[in-house]
RNA sequence: GCGGGCGUGGCGGAAUUGGUAGACGCGCGUGGUUUAGGACCACGUGGUGAAAACCGUGGGGGUUCGAGUCCCUUCGCCCGCACCA
C-alpha cells in the first residue's frame, strides 16, 4: 500500500465504496432520537454549481454527520426546485427541451456534491419537475382552492416581457424584476392569489417561539407590516363614502384635505367640470407613469385638486379632494385623510400646493408658532374639540370609539402585506388544476384525477407564439372535459410559480415514494419539524413566509399537526472571488473603474504587488472591479481589484470540479469550513485553500508515522507527556464538540489543527509506542471525520479498523482529565500586565498574591507605593491597585 | 430616508462574553534540506525601541481596579426595504 498522498484517489476510493455500501441511507424508525437536517432546495441550474455554494451545504453536512455519530436517526436529504424560468429559457435559447436540460443538469449537481463528500442520502432524492412531485403540490393547491384560500382576481399586475406576471415582491426599487430583467410594465390581468393575509398575525405570532436568526425574523415581521388603527367613513357632497384607514385618528381635528389615488373608483365622480381636464391628464400621466417611475421614489410630491369636497365626520368640515400618485390604490382603501401638520408627506404636499397645516397635537415645549416640519411625536391634543389635552395614545382610542358610536368609523388593522400572486404564463411550472367550464365556471380537477401532466410541448417560446402562454397555445391540451357537467371546457393555461414547489418539499422528503398521499402522515410526525435549515438569507422573506403559511394552510385543512416547519434557521454566508492585482495593460477599463480583460491570451493575478508568483489565471473577457490602487511589478504597472460575487459572466468562478481534482475534496470541504465565520460574507482565497491542503498532508505524514522530523529523545518524562497529551485530547474532544453545535466550524478546524501541532511537537519514539499516542490518533480522527471524511476514512482503515470512522461513536469527553493542572497567573498592577507566572489551578487568593509579590518585575511597580485594593479572579488574573 | 450588519496585524480571522489582544491559517523574513516543481523542515513575525518600556482593536469622550467587549458621540464600508397613510 503506497503511504503516498493522493487525495483524489483516495475521494473516488470511498466515494464509491460509500455508495455501493448504502452509507448514508435514511435508518428505518428506531427509537433513538431524530435530527432533520435540511439545506434550501437548489435551482439546478446549467452552470452548475460554484465552490460559494458549499458554504451552504458543507457545514450542514458536518452537523448531520455529528448528530448521525452522536446516535441520531438523521434525515439528510437533498432535491431540485427544478421548474422555473431560467432552465426554460435556456430550452427556447439552445432549442432543446426544458425536461432534459433538468435531467442533465440535476445529475451534474449531484455529482459535483459528491466531489465535496456530502452524505445526502440520494435514496430519497426528489425533483420538483416530476409528475410523482407535482401531482402533490397540484393536490395542496386543490386543498387551498376547498378553503377559499386559492381565488382568481383582475386587477393590475406587474408584467415582465420575459417572465410574464410578477408578484410585487419580485419587482425591484429601480423598475427591474428579481432575476434582473428590466422593461417591467403593470397590466390589467386575471390571475390566480393565495390568500396569505388571513394568516398574517399567525405569521408573526408563530415567529415567536423560533430559532431563527433575528435579522430573518424582523425581516418576516416588516414585511407583513401590520399597522393598528382606525377605519373613518367621509361622506362626499354626492353623498359617496371614502372610506379612510389610518394610523393616526387621533389627528383627525389635523385633517386639512384628502387625497385618493389616481385609480380610486371615485376620482371620476367626485371630479368638478372645471377640474375635468387636469384630473383626467394627471390620471393618465400616473397610468403611463406606473410603469417605472412611480416605484423609483420621487421625492417631490405631484397631484392634482378635484374640485370636491368631504365632510369631515367629527368636526363637520368639508375637506378638498385632491389625488396624488403618493397614496397607494394598493394599501388600506386607496384614499386617506391628509394631516399635514403630523405627517411627513402631507406635509410636504400641503407645503408645495399652499394648503393648512393645523397643529392638533402640542410638542412638549411647543410656542404655539407653526410647524417647520412634520411633528411626530408624543404630546397632548390641541384644536381638537372635546378631546383636547389627552394624550396620542389615549386620544386615539377615544376618537375612535367616538366614530364607532356614531356609525362613521371603527378600529381597524391593515397589512403591508399582500396576496400572494401564483399565476405564471410560462411552460415549466406545475399546471393549476383546474376547468373552466362555461357553464359551471372554475371547477377543480378531482383527485383521483391528479396530476395534471404537463404535455410535452415543442414551441415554448413567448415570443415566438406572440403572447400567448405556451399551454394555451396547447390547444389539444386545453380543450377537455368538464368533471362536473361533462360539457366542453377548456384547462388553466397559468402554471404555478416556483415557490409553490418549494413551500412543501420538505414535508415531502420525509416520506418521498408515498404513492396514494403527498405524504405519511407518521413519517412527518417522526421527522418534522426541520431541526436544522441552512441556506442563503435572500430567501429571508418569501420561501420562508410561503413555506409557514403552506404549513398553517395544510395543518386548517387537517392534514398536518404542525404549527411551525422550521425550528431552527441559519444562513450562510456569500462568497466572493478572490481579490488581488493584475496587469493594468491587459485591461480596457472604464470610467467607473469596471475593468474587462482584453488580452486574448489572458491575465494573471496576483496577491499582492510582490507575490512571487500567481495565483489565478483570468481569461479573455474576464472582469474586474477596481479599487484604484496601483502598484509596479518589475516595471510593469499593476492595478487593484477587490472581491466581487463569483458570476459566470465575470469569469470568476471557481468550482468544486477543479478543487476536487488538484487538491481534492477534504481540502475543500475544510477550506470552507476554515475561512471563516459560517454565517460571514468572505472572499476565496488560493493560498487559504493551499494552507489547509499542507496541513492535510501533514496529517497524513504524522498518522502513518512518516513525519520528517528526526527522532530525538529529549522529553522529560514519557508519563508526564502521556498525561499532557490525554488532557490536550479531552480538552479538544469538547472544543469540537461545542464549536459544532455552535456552529463555529471555523475555531473547531483551528482547534484540529493545533492539536496536530501539539502531536508534531511531541513526537518521538517513546510517545509513539504509547497508548496514550494510539487513543490520540485515533479519537482525533473520529473527531476530523465529519470535516475530512475521505482522508479520516483512508488512516482510519490503515490503522487496521474494519468498520467505517464514520459510524463510529463521536467521543465523550472527563472533565477531570480535560482540567489543567497549572494556569497562567497574570498579574496587573494598576490594571497593566506586568508578570505572568506559571501556578497550580489549586492556589487561593492569599498564594496568588504571595507570587505576584515575590516577583522582582512586579516589585518593581510597587516601589514606594501602597497595595490599596486586590481583584483576584480564580484561575485567571491577579490585580494589585496600587497609590 | 427607514431598517440591519460590520470596522481588530500586510491578509482571512481568534479572544473563555468585562480579565493575557492578535489563537489558527495565509503572507513575509532567516536558516536548513532538497536543489525543475505552487515541495518539505526549524525558528521568527502588531508598531516604536539597544533595552527598560511605551503605543496599539476606525476617530473622540465616558463608566470601571480593568474595555476589542458596556454607554454616549462621530466617521467609513456593506446589505435589505422603498411614499404602506
Amino acid at each position: 500500500m503506497t503511504t503516498e498522498f493522493n487525495p483524489v484517489a483516495m475521494d473516488t476510493k470511498w466515494r464509491r465504496r460509500w455508495a455501493t455500501q448504502g452509507m448514508y441511507r435514511t435508518p428505518d424508525p428506531s427509537d433513538r432520537p431524530t435530527f432533520y437536517c435540511l439545506d434550501f432546495f437548489p435551482y439546478p441550474s446549467g452552470d452548475g454549481i460554484s465552490v460559494g455554494h458549499l458554504r451552504n451545504y458543507i457545514p450542514s453536512d458536518v452537523v448531520a454527520r455529528v448528530m448521525r455519530m452522536r446516535g441520531y436517526d438523521v434525515l439528510r436529504p437533498m432535491g431540485w426546485d427544478a421548474f422555473g424560468l431560467p432552465t426554460e429559457n435556456a430550452a427556447i435559447e439552445t432549442g432543446r427541451h426544458p425536461e432534459d436540460l433538468t435531467t442533465e443538469w440535476t445529475a451534474n449537481y449531484r455529482r459535483q456534491l459528491d466531489l465535496a463528500g456530502t452524505s445526502y442520502d440520494w435514496d430519497r432524492e426528489i425533483n420538483s419537475s416530476h409528475p410523482d412531485y407535482y401531482r402533490w403540490t397540484q393536490w395542496v393547491f386543490l386543498k387551498l382552492y376547498e378553503q377559499g384560500l386559492a381565488y382568481r382576481s383582475t386587477g393590475l399586475q406587474w408584467w415582465c416581457p420575459v417572465c410574464g406576471a410578477l408578484a410585487n415582491e419580485e419587482v425591484n426599487a429601480d423598475g427591474t424584476d428579481w432575476r434582473g430583467h428590466a422593461d417591467i410594465t403593470r397590466r390589467e390581468l386575471t390571475q390566480w392569489f393565495f390568500k396569505i393575509t388571513d394568516y398574517a398575525d399567525e405569521l408573526i405570532d408563530g415567529l415567536d417561539d423560533l430559532d431563527w436568526p433575528e435579522e430573518t425574523v424582523r425581516a418576516q415581521v416588516n414585511w407583513i407590516g401590520r399597522s393598528d388603527g382606525a377605519d373613518i367613513c367621509f361622506t362626499t357632497d354626492d353623498g359617496d363614502v371614502i372610506s379612510v384607514f389610518t394610523t393616526r385618528p387621533d389627528t383627525l381635528f389635523g385633517a386639512t384635505f384628502m387625497v385618493l389615488a389616481p385609480e380610486h373608483p371615485l376620482v371620476s365622480r367626485i371630479t368638478t367640470d372645471s377640474h375635468a381636464v387636469e384630473v383626467r391628464d394627471y390620471v393618465d400621466a400616473a397610468a403611463r407613469k406606473s410603469e417605472l417611475d412611480r416605484v423609483a421614489l420621487d421625492p417631490d410630491k405631484t397631484g392634482v385638486f378635484t374640485g370636491g369636497y368631504a365632510i369631515n365626520p367629527v368636526n363637520g368640515e368639508a375637506l378638498p379632494i385632491w389625488i396624488a400618485d403618493y397614496v397607494l390604490m394598493s394599501y388600506g382603501s386607496g384614499a386617506i385623510m391628509a394631516v399635514p401638520a403630523h405627517d411627513e408627506r402631507d406635509f410636504a404636499f400641503a407645503s408645495k400646493f399652499g394648503i393648512e397645516i393645523r397643529p392638533v397635537v402640542a410638542p412638549p415645549d411647543w410656542d404655539g408658532m407653526p410647524f417647520d416640519e412634520a411633528y411626530l411625536g408624543e404630546g397632548s391634543l390641541v384644536n381638537s374639540g372635546e378631546f383636547d389635552g389627552l394624550g396620542v395614545d389615549d386620544a386615539s382610542s377615544a376618537v375612535t370609539q367616538w366614530l364607532k358610536d356614531r356609525g362613521t368609523g371603527d378600529f381597524a388593522v391593515n397589512y403591508r402585506l399582500r396576496d400572494w400572486l401564483i399565476s405564471r404564463q410560462r411552460y415549466w411550472g406545475t399546471p393549476i388544476p383546474i376547468v373552466h367550464c362555461d357553464d359551471c365556471g372554475a371547477v377543480p380537477i378531482p383527485e383521483a384525477e391528479l396530476p395534471v401532466v404537463l404535455p410535452r410541448v415543442d414551441q415554448f417560446d413567448v415570443q415566438e407564439l406572440r403572447g400567448k402562454s405556451p399551454l394555451e397555445a396547447a390547444e389539444d391540451w386545453v380543450q377537455t372535459a368538464c368533471p362536473s357537467c361533462n360539457g366542453p371546457a377548456r384547462r388553466e393555461t397559468d402554471t404555478l410559480g416556483g415557490f409553490a414547489c418549494s413551500s412543501w418539499y420538505f414535508l415531502r422528503f420525509c416520506s418521498p415514494h408515498e404513492d396514494g398521499r403527498p405524504f405519511d402522515p407518521e413519517a412527518v410526525r417522526r421527522w418534522m419539524p426541520v431541526d436544522l435549515y441552512v441556506g442563503g438569507g435572500e430567501h429571508r422573506v418569501m420561501h420562508l413566509l410561503y413555506a409557514r403559511f403552506w404549513t398553517k394552510a395544510l395543518r386548517d385543512a387537517g392534514v398536518l399537526e404542525l404549527e411551525e416547519p422550521f425550528r431552527k434557521l441559519r444562513h450562510q454566508g456569500m462568497l466572493l472571488a478572490q481579490p488581488g492585482w493584475t496587469i493594468e495593460s491587459d485591461l480596457q477599463v472604464d470610467s467607473q473603474g469596471s475593468a474587462r480583460v482584453i488580452a486574448t491570451e489572458g491575465v494573471d493575478a496576483y496577491d499582492a504587488p510582490g507575490a512571487a508568483q500567481s495565483y489565478r489565471h483570468y481569461p479573455l473577457d474576464a472582469k474586474f472591479d477596481l479599487t484604484g490602487a496601483r502598484s509596479d511589478r518589475e516595471g510593469v504597472s499593476l492595478v487593484e481589484f477587490r472581491a466581487t460575487k463569483m458570476s459566470k459572466s465575470w469569469r470568476n468562478v471557481v468550482t468544486p470540479d477543479e478543487v476536487a481534482a488538484t487538491v481534492g475534496g477534504d481540502a475543500l470541504r475544510v477550506y470552507t469550513l476554515f475561512m471563516g465565520p459560517f454565517d460571514r460574507t468572505l472572499p476565496w482565497s488560493e493560498q487559504g485553500l493551499a494552507g489547509v491542503s499542507r496541513w492535510l498532508g501533514r496529517v497524513w505524514n504524522l498518522v502513518l508515522g512518516q513525519t520528517v522530523r528526526e527522532s530525538e529523545r529529549r522529553q522529560d518524562m514519557s508519563t508526564d507527556v502521556e498525561v499532557k497529551l490525554r488532557r490536550r485530547l479531552h480538552q479538544l474532544v469538547r472544543r469540537v464538540g461545542e464549536d459544532i453545535d455552535a456552529l463555529k466550524f471555523n475555531t473547531m478546524v483551528a482547534a484540529l489543527m493545533e492539536f496536530t501541532n501539539f502531536l508534531i511537537e511531541i513526537d518521538d519514539e517513546d510517545i509513539r509506542t504509547s497508548k496514550a499516542w494510539q487513543e490520540a490518533l485515533e479519537t482525533f480522527l473520529i473527531l476530523l471525520a465529519p470535516s475530512a471524511v475521505f482522508m479520516a476514512e483512508e488512516l482510519w482503515e490503515r490503522l487496521g479498523h474494519t468498520r467505517s470512522v464514520h459510524e463510529q461513536e463521536w467521543p465523550a469527553w472527563d472533565a477531570n482529565v480535560a482540567a489543567d493542572e497549572t494556569f497562567t497567573l497574570v498579574v496587573q498592577v494598576n490594571g497593566k500586565v506586568r508578570e505572568r507566572i506559571e501556578a497550580s489551578t489549586a492556589i487561593d487568593e492569599m498564594q496568588a498574591r504571595r507570587l505576584a509579590l515575590a516577583s522582582p518585575r512586579v516589585q518593581a511597580h510597587l516601589q514606594g507605593l501602597e497595595v490599596h485594593k486586590v481583584f483576584y479572579r480564580q484561575g485567571r488574573l491577579i490585580n494589585l491597585v496600587v497609590r
